[in-house]
DNA sequence: AAGTCGGGGGG
DNA sequence: CCCCCAGACTT
């Protein structure tokens, strides 16, 4: 038997006022500005994860004014281990048509927010409902566990028809009242009580009426992503070092992986590092070292990344001529976005120059 | 409809 | 190893 919406949404707000977070980071000062931020950060990103980015982000750039001024570089320096950099590009450029086209006000309705890049369906409803009360349906990771479950609606959300079944129910289901409380709440039970693997359904205020349980087998769903192999890629890392200890940073096109992030120069193989370094920088390598290889994991590929370590000697500067190369000194780290093993492989060898290394 | 885009936490 | 996370965008 269908809930009838109320009913539903009461229930939930009820559990919501009981057993809901309200000390998250975002949940205080709320502000469109400051919720936009939040939701940007946690799109396929854990609460945990971010709790450790968005007070610093907020810090830097206080209203959607600074974020509009700030250069690219030192947003993606704020962003850097996130992950998914289009986020950050998209939010810096979106602040900049808040600023410049909307006087730097948000608009107030979800055809709106959606035309600004970065904003979806899903988040221009969670901006419209949290931070203007307007009733407007969400449909995120948690929510879609809840209504899939409570509504057994079987199939990979991925799918165009399971979501606009899962949309529907959303839509349906969303109270004209406390919708701010509604949504954090919805987003809280999946987060929470209606996890992937242990559900708490003896706690659930669904669980009445909830078709998943009563079909005996809530872990069903949502239907999971058909799987298939991910491929392994091969990369040199050509860590460049000049005679002052600096690296060589390049940064990379806006479009593919790590867009608009600084990396060492990457080659097809250990042999090309000579013709390389005479070729760009016009010097041949003091010396090289082939340090460990690691891999790389990300969503959709493997990456096997091989370091060489090349010690320069002394250069002219036409290696600077180009604004996309900088020397980085790990003393006194520039404002930019590194990627996570970029970031990494320094620290490591920051380290390893503790007394008694042999680097 | 399928592919691209990160990094990390938890089982 | 596996899964997927307060998804959006491009092709």
């Amino acid at each position: 038997m269908p809930v009838s919406a109320p009913d539903f949404s009461t229930r939930v707000l009820d559990w919501f006022d009981q057993h809901g977070r309200k000390d998250l980071p975002w949940q205080q000062d709320i502000s469109p500005y400051r919720v936009w931020v939040s939701e940007i950060m946690l799109q396929q990103t854990q609460v945990q994860t971010v709790i450790g980015y968005f007070d610093q982000f907020m810090a830097s750039f206080p209203t959607v004014h600074a974020l509009a001024e700030a250069p690219q570089d030192e947003v993606l320096h704020l962003w850097t281990g996130l992950g998914y950099y289009a986020r950050a590009r998209n939010l810096h450029s979106a602040a900049r048509t808040v600023c410049e086209r909307h006087a730097g006000v948000f608009p107030t309705n979800v055809d709106a927010l959606m035309a600004l890049p970065g904003i979806g369906r899903s988040t221009a409803g969670a901006i419209a409902s949290i931070a203007m009360e307007l009733r407007a349906p969400i449909l995120d990771g948690n929510v879609k566990r809840v209504l899939a479950r409570h509504g057994a609606v079987k199939g990979w959300p991925g799918k165009t028809a399971v979501a606009n079944k899962l949309w529907s129910a959303a839509e349906r289901y969303t109270p004209s009242t406390r919708v701010a409380d509604y949504t954090q709440a919805m987003m809280d039970l999946g987060a929470t009580l209606c996890t992937r693997s242990k559900p708490g359904c003896p706690q659930c205020p669904l669980a009445r009426d909830c078709a998943g349980l009563a079909n005996g087998d809530p872990l069903a769903y949502p239907g999971k992503k058909p799987k298939k192999t991910t491929p392994v890629r091969q990369t040199v890392f050509l860590m460049l070092q000049n005679p002052a200890g600096e690296w060589l940073l390049e940064q990379r096109p806006a479009q593919g992986i790590w867009g608009g992030l600084w990396c060492f120069p990457e080659l097809a193989s250990e042999q090309d590092a000579e013709l390389w370094c005479l070729d760009e920088l016009g010097v041949a390598p003091a010396s090289s070292l082939a340090l460990p290889p690691f891999r790389h994991t990300f969503s959709h590929y493997h990456l096997d990344i091989s370091p060489l370590h090349v010690q320069l000697p002394a250069l002219d500067s036409r290696v600077m001529t180009s604004d996309r190369r900088l020397w980085y000194n790990t003393g006194a780290p520039a404002a930019v976005g590194l990627a996570a093993p970029i970031k990494k492989l320094l620290a490591t060898l920051n380290n390893d120059h503790a007394p008694g290394s042999l680097l």
